[in-house]
DNA sequence: ATGGCCGTTACGAACGGA
């Protein structure tokens, strides 16, 4: 089985400790983080290959940031997603890595929170899910296992909302992301947990302000998107809830789909 | 409730997160 990650961990030196007890107590083969917030000369390199893995980041100083981690070897590294040439924050990685003899193109996605539905963030919020569809439209064409895990900031459905009624038009579950979303669920790329969970209400985030975790007000925006070749050998998909009761915890959970080797 | 908390930067208070 090939197990793969994707954490929003709000700060990898702030998280490092929790980092560690994943890697060493679910002992994932791939790990897609966003929001490392550190840059690449000061990233706790040295720690993470000691717990096993293999390194591609892509960092800035105090935003944002993504990384791939994997037991296996990586090639074929991109750091820019295509479509907007003065888009320089650090929210996008991709490369192919070879686990348990299976090949597999990996990204790591930090879709941008975009502040406020009215602010002038928001369009750009929009336009990178049309960057996302465009360049996953264009993966398309090799019929490969691919999986892009992330942080897309966008609850899809009325399911994965605490509440759709208070919810309606604010961040993350505004009309015009939950459309842009949708559309990239077309043409062969597939929500995993959705697809192994058809029913099942769970979140990946819970607030920090107004105690989310506490009152279980929580959204379902990390997601693990898979091609179809990926969801053809699928096994399992879910969360693990138990790192947001932990101290000191990130405001995101890892979520995990499962592979056949 | 245009709030609450958390991490970063830089050393007080602002920014971003969603």
């Amino acid at each position: 089985m090939i197990n793969i990650i994707s954490w929003n961990v709000n700060s990898i030196r702030a998280r490092l400790e929790h980092f560690a007890t994943l890697a060493r107590e679910i002992n994932p083969d791939v790990i897609l983080l966003q929001e490392t917030k550190v840059q690449d000369i000061h990233f706790p390199r040295e720690a993470i290959e000691d717990l096993g893995y293999n390194i591609f980041i892509h960092g800035e100083k105090s935003y944002n940031g993504v990384a791939i981690l994997s037991r296996g070897p990586m090639e074929d590294f991109k750091k820019h997603l295509p479509g907007d040439e003065d888009d320089i924050q650090s929210r996008y990685a991709e490369c192919i890595t070879t686990i348990k003899g299976r090949t597999i193109r990996v990204a790591s996605v930090y879709v941008p929170n975009g502040t406020a539905v009215k602010s002038d963030r928001f369009p750009y919020k929009l336009k990178f899910f049309e960057r996302l569809h465009a360049h996953f439209n264009e993966l398309q064409a090799y019929d490969e296992v691919f999986i892009a895990g992330g942080d897309y900031n966008v609850a899809p459905e009325n399911i994965d909302v605490y509440s759709p009624e208070q919810l309606e038009g604010q961040l993350g579950f505004h009309i015009e992301e939950r459309k842009r979303f949708r559309t990239i669920l077309t043409g062969g790329i597939h929500d995993s947990y959705r697809t192994m969970h058809p029913n099942t209400q769970a979140y990946s985030w819970w607030d920090y302000r107004s105690s989310g975790w506490a009152h279980n007000k929580g959204m379902r925006i990390d997601h693990l998107l898979v091609s179809s070749q990926a969801c053809d050998i699928m096994t399992e998909a879910g969360m693990h809830p138990e790192f947001r009761a932990m101290e000191r915890a990130s405001d995101h959970v890892p979520i995990y789909c499962k592979l056949k080797a």
